[in-house]
DNA sequence: ATTTTTGATAGACTTTTATATATCAGAAAA
DNA sequence: TTTTCTGATATATAAAAGTCTATCAAAAAT
């Protein structure tokens, strides 16, 4: 198709894999066709600005049309906020496998118990959601919690409080927006606002 | 038409009326009829990728999908680059326009003066473009010279000098753009890279 | 090993853009 | 005033987009 359109069916494509979405997913979002989606991915049709809108605001991006001279100013700032997000992503990922590590290491009585099974739970269900910014701050306050019961593992009272904390933020993010956020097979990333909308 | 797409689409405009060009001489640039112009502008239809990146390309303007969080510095930066073409515009209106002012004044024997009569021409012609910051600078140099002309007005070398430059700014921008850069009837401005492309 | 998910692709059909070409009223310029 | 220019609008036609529905191979999860 037109090689003109070509950077922009691209970054869309982006966007939706950093988000973790299929194209199934964003098409019932977006309200759009599976196959549809698939060929303006590829570059087969020239698609109409309705849609393009449509499914930039999916993928919590907007379209603007910027000033030739301006260009390399908004593509720095596009690309520092999608390497943010990466590497929240990532932090956010770093940290669960850690955490998973803390608990599998555990002796076997302490496991056994429900609010460790409970918190084993939460950070294996986290590990398949996309995580923001936001999501990193509190994973850390978590990550925290579960130091001080590292240091005293009689004491059971701190991994509740990991729990709880650990079962708002799910819940938070399922709630946020439904079933979507789910990641899909591939390691998957977050692109929005970080700072407060 | 869909509201979401109102305002790329008023944008467009806005960028084509900034420029001073009407939707028949973008339409020939962009090589696009302009009764499709106008259905576009009016938002009777849903135009397509292709023409969407073709008509803001013709208008100096590239199409990005900025992450929703980051949409306000972009703005900003939008907004910013189009106020100071548009202080240039003004700014090189007014200079004309002194420049005008100050050959009206000049007495008959020396307003009667070949290079004089081509300077006026000049600023006449000069007065029906859009001129960007760049061109401010260079006439802000014809009015220096001017003003020593004004202070030995016996001493037609300047005027001479002032004549000439004018003449190659002239000839520059017509070059440039061709005969479309031409303005409408309105005080017309223009938008793009101020700052070397 | 089996089930599920993902992206690509196809056919039939409707809706819409986009083009070419004209016309027209109102604003601006001569 | 008269001419020129601008934007809106109409019609007919060709060329696509967009939807619905389904299938399929490969990759991934169980």
């Amino acid at each position: 198709m037109s090689y003109a359109t070509e950077p922009v069916t691209l970054s869309l494509k982006a966007a939706r894999e950093r988000k973790g979405l299929s194209q199934r997913t964003l098409g019932a979002q977006a309200g759009v066709p599976q196959s549809h989606i698939s060929r303006i991915e590829k570059g087969v049709v020239d698609l109409r600005l309705s849609s393009l809108v449509e499914l930039a605001r999916t993928l919590d991006l907007e379209l603007m049309l910027v000033p030739r001279g301006k260009t390399a100013v908004v593509q720095a700032i596009i690309r520092d906020d999608d390497q943010r997000n990466i590497q929240s992503a990532r932090g956010a990922a770093k940290i669960l496998q850690h955490l998973e590590n803390q608990i599998e290491a555990l002796p076997g009585d302490v496991q056994s118990e429900i609010v460790i099974q409970k918190l084993q739970r939460w950070v294996r269900e986290l590990m398949h959601f996309n995580l923001s910014a936001d999501d990193l701050v509190q994973l850390q306050d978590v990550s925290a919690v579960m130091q001080e019961f590292q240091n005293d593992p009689c004491n059971l009272s701190a991994a509740g409080r990991a729990e709880t904390r650990m079962s708002v933020l799910r819940n938070a993010l399922a709630d946020d927006v439904g079933a979507s956020v789910m990641s899909g097979p591939r390691p998957a990333y977050r692109l929005d606002g970080d700072d407060h909308g």
